[in-house]
DNA sequence: GGCTATAATGTTATATTATAACATTTCTTC
DNA sequence: GAAGAAATGTTATAATATAACATTATAGCC
């Protein structure tokens, strides 16, 4: 719900991403392995088309893709990697827009709060503790 | 997104809520005069079933609601009232859940987060400053 | 009061997002 | 390589939301 006030300019232009989606697939095996669950071929695509789309995407946008990468790919090829995906910590939802992002920070316990550029759609995690100790202070105050 | 940690307990027992709800619909209708736009029939009563509700509703269960009053009721028939409440602040959509609440104060600007209990389902604005401001804060650092 | 423009609602169809249920395949472990 | 578990394939459908156009009601004006 919390969400930019302005506009947000990037400058991508010239700047070599590859490498920062490469680290986070590096960074998303290891913690599986560390976990013992199995980042599969598919997980691992699905996980690369989340990091790779340069903004939040969609299930369906996802599944259009593996479509014309796999046979037989459906909704639920794609749920079920998102799931799985999303339990390990390694993509979060969107809840406003029905979309996914790739988790900059897998490792870290984080409270789950987005800017949203509402130009360019671009998302960031908010990793600030600030916001999350309001809420819990304000959490109290109510009652809960 | 944020959502209790913990339980809550509610005390309802032998308290009577109307007055409550009579209240909103009344502060409802003068901030739709004050506006220049019209709280109709059908838009009062969604309102009202959303404030009756004593937690977050689906818009298909107001729809259902409606269906058993008036002929005719479909999907764009609570939509359309939800939204125009929705743009004037008379209610709030919890987007985790594709759920509307109530809002306990229509006058005021806000900010938006809600604490939702995860074993009774209850709804809970907050209202504090605090979480704005640790937001903006935050945005800021963040470049937003 | 009747006329007109606009807003609201009715109506039908369909888009979008997500899951259920069961079959098949793949992987691990022994 | 056989058994059990996990993952994926496959088909169907549930749940949420909007598009598009027809009809009705309302407000402002004469």
């Amino acid at each position: 719900m919390p969400q930019a006030a302005q506009t947000m300019t990037f400058m991508d232009a010239g700047h070599d991403h590859s490498h920062c989606l490469d680290e986070a697939l590096d960074r998303a095996a290891a913690l599986c392995a560390d976990q013992g669950v199995r980042l599969t071929t598919l997980r691992r695509r699905v996980l690369e088309l989340v990091w790779g789309g340069h903004r939040p995407l969609g299930a369906y946008d996802i599944l259009d893709t593996l479509k014309a990468e796999r046979r037989g790919a459906a909704p639920p090829t794609v749920y079920r990697a998102l799931n799985f995906l999303l339990a390990h910590g390694l993509v979060h939802r969107i809840e406003s827009q029905n979309s996914f992002v790739g988790c900059p920070d897998p490792d870290k316990p984080h409270g789950g709060q987005f800017l949203i550029c509402r130009t360019c759609g671009m998302a960031a995690e908010l990793n600030d503790t600030g916001v999350d100790q309001a809420i819990r202070k304000s959490a109290h105050k109510a009652g809960f």
